[in-house]
Order: C-alpha cells, then sequence, then structure tokens
DNA sequence: AACAATAATGAAAATTCATTCACTTTCTAT
DNA sequence: ATAGAAAGTGAATGAATTTTCATTATTGTT
C-alpha cells in the first residue's frame, strides 16, 4: 500500500514508517499540512494519516481541501486530544476514522485495514480531472462527451489513474492488469497504451501517459 | 424505480402511491411491518420507506431484520416523532434517512433521489443466495468456485439480480442490458439466457432463471 | 388433441477485441 | 554523431464473444 503521513513530530514520523514499511509499503512522510496537501494532490495513497496539530495547516483543514478536490481517499486522524466534540467534527469533514494518541502501531493498522477495506468496496466514480470511470458500468465521460473504451483499455485506464503521479513498471502493469507474473515477449503493453492514448489525448492533442525510458509510464498527476 | 411503502395510514399510502406512480415509478404498499419484511425479502427494491409506527412489527425493527439479512437497500424512516434522539437510533439500526411528518412529497422525493444515488455509486458486491457478483472487477463467485461469464452474461445477471423476484419483459431487458430501444426480431436475449443457464445452474441442475410464457423472465427470490 | 405462439437449442456466421509482427521512431549513453 | 536499447505504429492474425439462423421443444388456447 500507498500511505501518506503527515506529521510534525519526527520521532513518531519515523517510527510509523519504519514499522509500516517493515510490512512491504510504501511510505511518504510530510512534515506539515501543507506538504501534506500538495503530496496527497499529485500522488495517489491508499490511505493518509493526518495529524491534528501541525504546522502551516493542521490535519483537519488538510482533510477538508483534500475533499474539496473531490478525492474520496480514506483519512484517519490522529491527535492527543481525546474530547468527542472534536471526534464529531472529525468526521464531519470527510474524516474516515479518527485514533487517539498514545495509541499502538496495532490498533493503527487494524483501522486502516477497515478504513481501506471499505473504501475499496465502495467507490463506483473514480475521478481525474475532467475523466469520470463509471465503475461498474464501464462508462468514461469527459466534458466532450462519453470515450468508449474497450476491456483491457478500461482496466489499463483505472490503474493508471489509481497509480497517477507514480511511475508503474511494465512489470506492475502486466500483473495488475493482465494478471500475468512475466512480461510477455511481445509489446502487448505498448500496443494498448497506444490505443488507450489515441482515445483520450484531450483537445490539444497532448497526452497524460508519459513513457519514462526504461523504466515504464507515468500518469500526469496535475 | 421500484418502491415498498410500509405505511398503515391508508389515506398516506395511497396518497404516496399515486404520486410515486405518476411519475413513472412502480409502488408497493405493504400494511404492516411483517408483510413489509416479507416483500422486501422476496422482492427487488431501489428505496423502502417505512413508517416508524406500524402493527405487528414496527418499522425501526423492520429496518434491523432486512440489514440483518445483509441487504443494503436504501431505507427511509417515516414517522411523527420529531425528537432527535430517534433520529440517532434509526441511523444507528441501519437507515439511511428519516422524514419527519408532516412532510411534503417534494422533499421526500428529494431524500429518495440523494440516498438512491449515494447506494448506487457505493457497491462493489452484489450478493444472491451463494452467488456473489464482484461488481467492478466482474467476477462470480460461488461456493463451489469461480463462475466465468462473458460481458453479456455478467450484464444480464447482475440485471436479474437486481430485479429478482419480479417478472422482467424483454423490452425492460433490451433496454437496460443491450441499450436498445426496440426488441430485436432475433432471439438474441434467449440465446444468452441459454449461456447463462448453463453457467449459473446449480448443483441439482436446478434453474434459478423461470421463463414466463408470454411475458418475459423470472429471477426466482431465494 | 391440435394449433399457434413462444421459448430453447446447437451450430454457423459475423463481429469485436486482444495480441502479434514487422517496421519506424525516439531516446540515452558513449 | 552514433549505436543499441526501448518505445511507438499500423496492419494482420487469431481467439473469443456476440449475434443470427434453422430447427426442435414447450406452452397456452381452443
Amino acid at each position: 500500500m500507498e500511505i501518506l503521513i503527515a506529521e510534525d513530530d519526527e520521532q513518531i514520523a519515523n517510527s510509523l514508517k519504519k514499522n509500516f514499511t517493515e510490512e512491504g509499503n510504501h511510505v511518504m512522510v510530510a512534515k506539515d499540512g501543507e506538504e501534506a496537501i500538495h503530496f496527497s494532490n499529485s500522488i495517489f495513497f491508499d490511505v493518509i494519516l493526518l495529524d491534528w496539530r501541525m504546522p502551516k495547516v493542521s490535519g483537519i483543514e488538510v482533510c477538508r481541501r483534500i475533499r474539496e478536490n473531490g478525492s474520496k481517499v480514506p483519512i484517519i486522524l490522529l491527535t492527543a486530544l481525546s474530547h468527542v466534540k472534536n471526534k464529531v467534527e472529525a468526521l464531519n469533514l470527510g474524516a474516515d476514522d479518527y485514533v487517539t494518541k498514545p495509541f499502538s502501531f496495532d490498533e493503527l493498522n487494524a483501522r486502516i485495514t477497515a478504513v481501506v477495506r471499505r473504501y475499496q468496496s465502495n467507490t463506483n466514480e473514480l475521478i481525474f480531472n475532467d475523466i469520470t470511470l463509471e465503475l461498474i458500468g464501464r462508462k468514461v465521460n469527459t466534458p466532450r462527451g462519453e470515450i468508449y473504451l474497450t476491456a483491457k483499455e478500461f482496466d489499463l485506464l483505472r490503474y493508471f489513474i489509481l497509480h497517477k503521479g507514480s511511475i508503474m513498471s511494465k512489470e506492475e502493469i502486466c500483473k495488475d492488469v493482465w494478471g500475468l507474473d512475466f512480461v510477455p515477449s511481445t509489446n502487448i503493453i505498448e500496443a494498448t497504451v497506444k490505443n488507450l492514448r489515441r482515445k483520450i489525448e484531450d483537445n490539444n492533442g497532448k497526452n497524460l501517459i508519459k513513457s519514462i525510458y526504461g523504466e515504464g509510464y507515468l500518469f500526469i498527476a496535475e
């Protein structure tokens, strides 16, 4: 999983990062609210952990801003305050859960699992800029009208959007989109990318799918 | 939309039924909680309206029992009581919204729209008995293992399950599954039903898809 | 029981889609 | 600049799926 931790207390941040990384996750640490917003806007995360008290922008304000942008990424707030009113406020602003310091790593982990599962099984719409994927109906809409994608193109676009902002290797793409544990000797990915590019290029003919020579693809995160 | 109204006050029930029917919906009225549970277990509804005070089984108890069965159908409670505590109780027991009498038809309608939209965009799993459809991943699982359906077969099964218990005409099926506004002169539906039947028949070779001569198909509820 | 309408079936035809291939272009390191 | 690797392209292939068709079976009505 891709995890973003926004926490100004370096000791806590590092300890969490170490624990999560050991479990096989990728962790990024933002040291204030501003950075958290910046990261969350450009990179895909499975879950975002926000400290309530942070320099520049508070966790709850970060939460509000993330939701304002239309993102439904799971958010868990961490805080020393245990007053119930805060909890209500947090949940009203779109946080998915709330953990009171001090907490055990296991407790936090359990809550992350619960929140991520709830999220993953509960979203029909995947929105990227002006492109909207209707995941169940498998339709793709833009302000210019519906785009008709084949099954593979749709799966690939979904994968790209979910992982926007980070480089996706051919190995990963093969595994997640084609269900293959190896990279075929043919150029099947490139061929599908070609067709997808043609269909989703914008008015200016600019494309969102960037090739990173020797590494894979990068879906531009606005 | 398919709407179930559980309301013992005949005057209110009829007035609501008239209004909803005029807007092109199909309405069923249950005159007590027992009937409401019975209907909701055997027929698909897009939304269920429950009066709080009803003979035999109260609305809130009906709500609890429906949720107990695993159904996530949108439920709106109607009540004369306006005390906040009841609202909390209702929402805790799994109701999606709560409307206080007297209410205007427009208000109720707006809440239905909101609740149905929220529901439709938020379910990945569609469960029918021991068949589970993973709507986004498009996989079908049973205790006997995964069933591999083609795209059309999957869409048709989804439609059948969503409308279990009521007869579906070929016109409706054509429109919703094939996106056609007319029924083709060929037997395309029958052919697809045949293949679907073969794949989802149970251990005894019994099938869930029943033909209603001259009317359409019926997906056996329960 | 006989008829007409409707539905089911198996196989063929048509279509669509995923994949491959041969070739061109682009990129990076030297 | 250039070679070699990587990525892109358009067309062809092949496989899977959707649709059609001819035929048989079933159902409801008389």
